[in-house]
DNA sequence: CGAAGTTTTGACGTCGATCAATCGCTGTGG
DNA sequence: CCACAGCGATTGATCGACGTCAAAACTTCG
């Protein structure tokens, strides 16, 4: 009973804002690979729609350790969680186009329209609800659950398509420091779900996956 | 110029609720050690503040691994991240006294007063900031790096008093479910760090820092 | 074709986990 | 008041998963 309806009620919808409210007072902004969008510590004066391509959002160490926080996919928001100083680094994966949403508009925009102000207020609980799941990831799952579990993901974040084949929009490296293996072991987990034939790997940014149910199983998905 | 800006722009303030408006609504529950306030999946119909004692809030995996998210100590509030069902399970550290809230006088509430608004807006947005600061600690530091940064968090969420004697309201289990490593690792650490000096330990549940400056350095308090 | 960056694989080392024993509280009953 | 049971904390010995170092293969782009 407890075990259905978790599985049933856990999964935090991704918000989707009203048209009518946002559309117009976005604009369309590109960013080549690996550009910085906006800086930990930056002033939170734009916030961020993807509508291709794909972003890192992540910490630095002094010592350059980096640990990725999300990825923005297209469709997802980002740059919304800090009113006053970003909280993250913002880079493209790729080549991306984001829809920017400046600051002092939103804010209006949030004290007048209901609407908005939920869609804003869900946006944040999702960022919760993905940075409380990335903990146990991180504090308690192996290599090969971490794995796993980041293809699962990736599964269950596209879109309409029901392809076998998931796309990989970042690099091997983007995947440790999300996971917080090395690029080795990344790279040595993938060998061995290709090897045991849950997964191909046709090339750098693709996987398809011959046994979802398998993925799963190893993934452990959590409670 | 940067690192400046970061150290005085990252502190998210934890929130504090207008007394007058909430104050109204709340009741005062008791719970003793390890009992389960609230657990994940469950519906969602209040939330708390604590007022003496502490909770620790928890992801479980099914062959028993436990993730602690996050602990809430006195003037913290819990319980407001998921308006639907709980993401994590609550539970006493202690025997511990906390104020709660019915959920559907909280949305009331939330929805006719500006200000109740910007707070637990700003509740949402202090725990999505925990959790990300949290994420690198888990993914990317070490065992030192982890058990300083710890009793780092807890100097500087030790309230007004400035003593050199912190309280440590949780058993070594818990310190190492929060910090993504064993008993033994954290037991191993304090005492390495009484051993050079830098803290001693007078009992279960407290540590005197000696040496803050040497606590903060092995810590690498981070960007 | 050559250069630079990314991915993959192998050999080896290490940090933290595991297994095990002991210590030291705290509470309970004789 | 003391003996003892039970649980948490501590310490030691050993193991293993993942990191580090190194080299080769592959991809991309000039």
């Amino acid at each position: 009973m407890y075990a259905l309806q978790a599985a049933t009620t856990q999964r935090a919808p991704r918000p989707k804002f009203s048209n009518t409210a946002l559309g117009a007072i976005g604009t369309v902004s590109l960013f080549e690979r690996n550009n910085t969008i906006f800086a930990e510590g930056d002033d939170a004066d734009r916030a961020y729609k993807v509508v291709s391509g794909g972003v890192r959002l992540c910490k630095m160490m002094p010592d350059g350790r980096r640990q990725i926080a999300a990825f923005a996919l297209p469709g997802d928001y980002f740059g919304f969680d800090w009113l006053g100083h970003h909280a993250l680094t913002a880079e493209a994966l790729n080549d991306t186009t984001a829809i920017s949403y400046a600051r002092n508009r939103l804010e209006r925009l949030g004290d007048e329209d209901h609407d908005v102000r939920a869609e804003l207020y869900a946006t944040l609980r999702h960022d919760l609800w993905a940075a409380q799941n990335h903990l146990i990831i991180l504090g308690r799952q192996s290599a090969r659950e971490r794995v796993t579990s980041f293809l699962v993901e990736l599964i269950e974040r596209r879109k309409g398509d029901n392809l076998s084949t998931i796309a990989v929009p970042m690099t091997r490296r983007d995947m440790a420091d999300y996971l917080g293996l090395t690029v080795e072991t990344i790279c040595r987990e993938l060998s061995a779900l290709k090897r045991e034939g849950v997964i191909a790997i046709p090339g750098r940014h693709a996987v398809i996956v011959h046994d979802e149910a398998a993925l799963r199983r190893a993934s452990m998905a959590d409670d």
